[in-house]
DNA sequence: TCAGCGTAAAGGTCAGACACTTGAGGGTCA
DNA sequence: TGACCCTCAAGTGTCTGACCTTTACGCTGA
């Protein structure tokens, strides 16, 4: 089993370490001792990161852990709180319950990544124009890979996104409209530009809500959609990324629009 | 003041509460409760992102919290850990002290980011290849901005990653040739392609040492770095994109020989 | 064979106590 | 008057030890 703490006596280490802020001989805000939970919740992912603990692996039970670090087990349950946050770990109950090395996944990152690319965002660190610059530098390359790599099975849930006609409601048709660049994301065949790109989506569709599109906008992004769609089909490269580009032009416009009638709403639901 | 939590009493509130996994009628491994400290954490984050609770602005003590959500303090402080490690928020002991709302930060993204990303890699969940496509994705559109956008002060930065002329030692001239990308990535003028490739970085040259790359090698790098450089002085924006894509290329090549030789040696710290 | 029950292991929660940090305010001395 | 030190209090950090809740597993009896 080798237990993964190796026995260090956590409040006997008060040596090098290091906090968030600075610290290297301008020692003026850092106070030289981490709490024990930060070091035990160091301790703890660094194991996990060199694979010294592996995925799926059950970490010792909480009491067991308190003992091998020679803390409450309160702190433990501390620093277990911090790694799980981060997707680290997961704890389960019962009998053969546990804390276990959680699997990295993908969603996490993501959801990770959209709250915290929404704060920036409502904190102005980084500017709306800022992420849609960044979508279009990812997605007008993605359509241009999708319409190179996609397999049959995603073509279809590319179409699938938009075979839901005319006649449905507003609500159902704009769900429809993020569903179509997840699939394009898709179809692009990396996964890590998937994760990066999807919580920008989702972000730039809190800021701006989908009600101050006209119906007439609304049709010309599912003609830009599905003309997306056919050069992707046809496997038309060129065409996929030109008409991508321009389509996130249209967009852009039209946050550009409803930035200057109603600047900054927050938090209104919806959108494209 | 209007203290954050709205004395809603955690405990008698078991009602339509989601995990994360699945639920929804499907109702094989759900508890239908979330833990006392999910909750907690749950509704101050909330808090957060609505803006209820201000950047900077310091959340009731712990004690406080506890009797405002029926809980005890060790479960708020179990909500806090949660919290603060995901930058949420900050304690700050002493007088004054206490728990405050963090301003968002990119260098907390940035390590998230690159733990996470590092995982996902080391579990093959995306694979070397995707990140270096993504990371193409993102530079090279990055080089051309930089040609365009970059001020006197950024160039500056930039040529300095390159001044250390030819004696100095190889580490030194490693970490100058990831100081470079991060010289162009914010000479692009967009802080979020920032955050995002910067990890991208990290987890490249930590997955593959320098030490197996040839001093032929080196100076070819550093050859394409100084072209790279001069293209993006001269503000000419397609040349800078396309040495920055040849530049890519060569490094593609290494990483591939080099994981032929030792496919997935992780963790030995450095390389470009 | 199978349903039902009991049990024990492990996480979840609580209460209360004490230790440690650190800014503020006041007092002292030059 | 001004610099320094001391003390105090608020608030986080940590510990202890108890009890509750969840849940897999195995035993028991029909």
């Amino acid at each position: 089993m080798t237990g993964p703490a190796t026995g260090t006596d956590v409040k006997t280490a008060p040596e090098s370490t290091q906090e968030g802020t600075l610290d290297e001989q301008s020692g003026l805000p850092v106070s030289r001792v981490l709490p024990a939970y930060q070091q035990v919740s160091n301790q703890l992912q660094e194991l996990i990161m060199k694979g010294t603990l592996a995925v799926g692996e059950r970490l010792p039970a909480e009491g067991e852990m308190a003992l091998q670090f020679g803390v409450s087990r309160s702190t433990v349950r501390e620093a277990l709180r911090g790694l799980s946050s981060q997707s680290l770990v997961h704890t389960k109950r019962g009998v053969n319950g546990g804390t276990f090395v959680a699997e990295p996944n993908p969603e996490h990152v993501q959801t990770y990544l959209e709250t915290t690319i929404g704060l920036l965002s409502v904190a102005d660190v980084v500017s709306v124009d800022e992420i849609l610059e960044a979508r279009e530098l990812i997605e007008v390359p993605s359509a241009r890979l999708a319409a190179v790599r996609r397999d049959e099975d995603q073509l279809q849930r590319l179409k699938a996104t938009l075979d839901t006609g005319a006649e449905v409601d507003l609500a159902a048709d704009f769900e429809g409209h993020k569903d179509f660049h997840v699939a394009v994301m898709e179809a692009s065949g990396n996964r890590l530009l998937e994760v990066i790109a999807r919580p920008m989506f989702s972000v730039l569709r809190t800021r701006f809500m989908r009600d101050r599109a006209s119906p007439e906008f609304g049709a010309a992004v599912d003609r830009d959609h599905r003309d997306i769609c056919d050069a992707i089909a046809a496997g038309d490269a060129e065409a996929s990324a030109r008409l991508m580009h321009n389509h996130l032009e249209r967009l852009r416009s039209m946050y550009e629009r409803i930035d200057r009638v109603a600047p900054a709403e927050i938090d209104v639901e919806t959108a494209r």
